[in-house]
DNA sequence: ATAATTTTGTGATCTACATCAAAAGAAAAC
DNA sequence: GTTTTCTTTTGATGTAGATCACAAAATTAT
């Protein structure tokens, strides 16, 4: 919890009131390995905080699984489409490690909202997410696989580090021979 | 401005309220072909509602011209970085074609912000975009030239009538022969 | 209309990366 | 600690699409 307050402290200051309001309004939930998070069909009504732990966002296509993000300790997650849409997921959300989270509800996230300091927050960090998705997408839309791969390295270390190779190719869309090959060069 | 009433009401109905402070809050621009709605290094303040045209967006990466997206009528637009985080935009946005726009200034709208029912148009228009951003991105990161091409048929059919091979080569990243290629299978 | 410029089309090559195949290494299961 | 399974590495081959070069067509300017 402390660590979501810091990481909302980044942002804004936190009086004691929106404080006490988060510890009361969220949940901690707790995933073992590979263990779903969330599952294609469900609707997605929460944001998470990853507290502890790595989560693999990825969908199906044709039978394969294209892995989109894999989120580290101190990140937000949600599903997005489901969420902002209230629609049943494509996606998977899986812990690839054991995972620590703490989640928020879409009711009790309207409850927040009376709180200037975590709507400031939420504004905040939405324009983060929006100019990052845009970077994201031109970055990896554009480059060759090594440029992706270096890309990758400068946003993410961590992802790098931990995930598994072939998931790190599905999300910048090269082979896994590929990326064993940049990464002996 | 009636265009826009009726793109707005596709998501939610307004009373007479909050048209008449559509009416005042939003100014009508005209830019004629080739002209520079916003250049890289002005902070981007504005929506746009298109009204009639076409309108550009791209960025130069290495002295190279890369279009993220073209806009034709009844769709919003804005340098969505820019104005999210209120930093100077690293995007062109031109008008392909002579242009009428509606446009909102950030002060304007956080006035509107008082019409519940524009808020839920806001809201609900935002969860498109991101539905839309996530739906493009997977589309566009994983299929060869000919899919993604076809996916531009499907999602922006107006956009490959009227644009410029080259710029729908951008978008999509590949060369222009190639896409001059698929156009004659 | 005519010339200048820009955009698009077409063929010939080249290359980055996919795919196939099989071995080596790591992790999980027993 | 051994076996089984999963993941990564390495080499050989194939291919989609880039790049180059120029021709045809369409716009724009004069």
């Amino acid at each position: 919890m402390e660590q979501l307050i810091n990481y909302i402290e980044e942002f804004v200051k936190l009086d004691d009131d929106a404080k006490a309001a988060l510890h009361e309004l969220t949940e901690m939930e707790h995933f073992s390995k590979n263990k779903y998070i969330l599952e294609p069909g469900q609707r997605c009504n929460k944001i998470w905080f990853l507290k502890r732990g790595m989560v693999r966002k990825f969908y199906l296509n044709d039978g394969q699984e294209e892995t989109v993000w894999i989120h580290t300790e101190n990140q937000t997650f949600t599903s997005l489409e489901s969420y902002a849409q209230n629609t049943p997921s494509k996606e998977y959300l899986q812990a690839c490690e054991d995972s620590e989270l703490i989640c928020i509800t879409k009711g009790n996230s309207e409850k927040l909202a009376e709180f200037p300091k975590i709507v400031a927050f939420v504004n905040a960090m939405m324009g983060r997410e929006f100019a990052n998705i845009d970077k994201h997408t031109k970055a990896l839309n554009q480059r060759d696989a090594k440029g992706k791969y270096e890309y990758l390295r400068e946003i993410a270390p961590e992802l790098l580090k931990r995930a598994k190779l072939g998931h790190i190719a599905s999300i910048i869309g090269v082979s896994r021979e590929t990326v064993s090959r940049i990464r002996k060069a």
